[in-house]
DNA sequence: GCTACAACCCGTAGCCGCTACGGGATCAAG
DNA sequence: CTTGATCCCGTAGCGGCTACGGGTTGTAGC
């Protein structure tokens, strides 16, 4: 094997990966099979540490794995997919977007109930009233 | 069985929960289990909607079923338990702060790179640049 | 009363994206 | 050559449901 190869540990360890996260994204067929030494353990090249640090930033980024395999088919060298790639961004942007509103909206409905409670005089707890009630 | 009883579909839909739902509540012990019926049907009472309700607000409102489980117990009548409650809300206001700081992190990241790619001249898609940079 | 069919029963398996466990094999440093 | 770190593999678990399938019960209409 050549000077420049890694074993799993340190691979994982240079991508900031659960060394696990990187035999379940080989099982999973994220990862590609390593070659291997004799005694059977995997021995990764660089371009193994490239392709698992951009799968481990598209995760970051919040894609699902579906997504990362698209990403990655379309980020081979020679093809021409800026613009599914821009379009899988955008559509990503909107989910991202909606997850925002939502958590936006129950923060509001939490914060409401919290200050509540500093306001003297209720009968019962404005927190447990908010999910209790028959809206 | 009284006249207000519910069967589990009912029951499910007045609390808009999913049947399957309510059944995976009772295994985990976050619904008590009914009464049942000669047959083995399970029959509601109207305590046990409200119980349904209270806890599908509380997972609308991002709790997890352990946190359910502690505002169920802090909401039995004669227990003063307000400001335990609140804390728990406040608590979960920071998780979900937090979540939101995150999400739109990445959609900086995102909206950036997309912009990217309206502009002419550039080598590579901006978006898998982005993803693969050796940050 | 009888038939049809909806609604229910239960156990189990699958979803996502990992993470953990355990018992054994291999590697590298001293 | 020994030791101890690292790796191997398969399997099971997490949260929070959801789906499936084959069998039983409930109920409305005739």
């Amino acid at each position: 094997m050549s000077a420049r190869s890694l074993t799993i540990g340190r691979l994982a360890e240079s991508a900031g990966v659960n060394l696990e996260t990187v035999r379940y994204y080989e099982r999973i067929g994220l990862m590609p099979a390593p070659a291997r030494t004799e005694g059977g353990h995997r021995s990764y090249e660089p371009e193994h540490a490239q392709r698992l640090r951009f799968i481990r930033r598209s995760r970051e980024l919040g894609f699902g794995i579906d997504a990362i395999r698209r990403l990655i088919a379309l980020s081979e060298p020679g093809v021409q997919a800026c613009c599914e790639v821009r379009d899988m961004a955008q559509d990503h942007i909107a989910s991202v977007d909606a997850k925002i509103a939502d958590l936006e909206r129950l923060r509001t409905v939490l914060k409401q109930a919290v200050a509540d409670c500093s306001e003297g005089g209720r009968v019962r707890c404005p927190v447990i009233a908010e999910l209790g009630s028959i809206a």
